[in-house]
DNA sequence: TATTGTTATACTCTATAACTATA
DNA sequence: TATAGTTATAGAGTATAACAATA
């Protein structure tokens, strides 16, 4: 399993196309590719998100986090970790510094398993992230009509759905 | 500037999903966000893109460096790395191993840059790599009408091309 | 002075292995 | 035996700083 998932460094991580387009003597042949622009436009979204949310001192990872725990009190960890493609082992630090931070809380659940939920301040910094993420999703969803919108999501569900083990087509 | 453009590494690197889909009493609310959905959409696509290279021995990096070197026989290294995202410093050990492996030619341009070129070896590995990614491509394709792959394309296009530092809308 | 290539270094993300304590 | 959490560690990817040689 992967935790690709979740990413994208809050820190400077400024766009790919920063300096290409100056190199104007050569061709980019791979800039056509599907899977090249995928991930450009992927990159560039998450950096941009990573920014916006670096102002309130969260990472994308961590507002994942908040809003996941958010729509499920009480979750294990190890559940989390799976429902996000994070693993167990990097899950540990990931919950420690929001705990650390005081924005989750982890009560006993069964003996080996702890349940998380957000503390009051969780809640709040979990809003936050919330209203950025929306007004970030907003100002690309402005790019494109809602059936436009509506056809890109469905094609990027059916593209993360295919890949895994089909990829023999 | 990133270097987040390439990537993929090609190892034991599985789909994100695999386990997600047993944790069925959570709520996955990140899951709809455009930004989530094109990160999985694109770590689906490079991981699976990734094994599929691997088999030639080559990494989804190595690969674009072969091919954008094939459409630009003589660029120097510090333009390609600009070209692709790559930092100069990162470029190092990337041009290297091509070199070592006999795929690509260092030639003095101007004493203190090198023009590169594919060898021999080089062009029949960035042939391979290209029918690789080709068939990779054709079975993404296959998912979308081609109306809705060209809507797919032009999306992605218009959300790499906006994001960088016009995030404030 | 600015650029090319390079070295060294550091941080993040992701992965595996192995340990513990429970179940 | 299997699971939850943890620790330690390793490999990519990406970032910066500083240096030598050249322009």
């Amino acid at each position: 399993m992967s935790e690709g998932l979740i990413v994208g460094r809050g820190r400077a991580n400024h766009h790919i196309m920063d300096d290409a387009t100056s190199i104007s003597y050569l061709q980019d042949p791979i800039s056509q590719r599907l899977g090249y622009l995928l991930r450009r436009a992927s990159s560039a979204m998450m950096t941009d998100l990573g920014s916006s949310l670096a102002k309130m001192g969260l990472r994308p990872v961590e507002a994942t986090l908040l809003i996941t725990i958010a729509a499920n009190p009480g979750c294990i960890q190890s559940d989390l970790g799976k429902l996000l493609g994070i693993k167990r082992a990097n899950m540990v630090p990931l919950i420690a510094a929001l705990l650390k931070r005081g924005l989750i809380a982890k009560v006993p659940a069964d003996g080996r398993s702890h349940a998380l939920s957000l503390t009051p301040l969780g809640e709040e910094a979990c809003a936050g992230a919330e209203k950025i993420i929306d007004q970030h999703e907003a100002c690309f969803a402005a790019l494109l009509s809602n059936q436009d919108q509506l056809r890109l999501r469905k094609a990027l569900h059916l593209i993360a759905r295919t890949a895994p083990a089909s990829s023999p087509c």
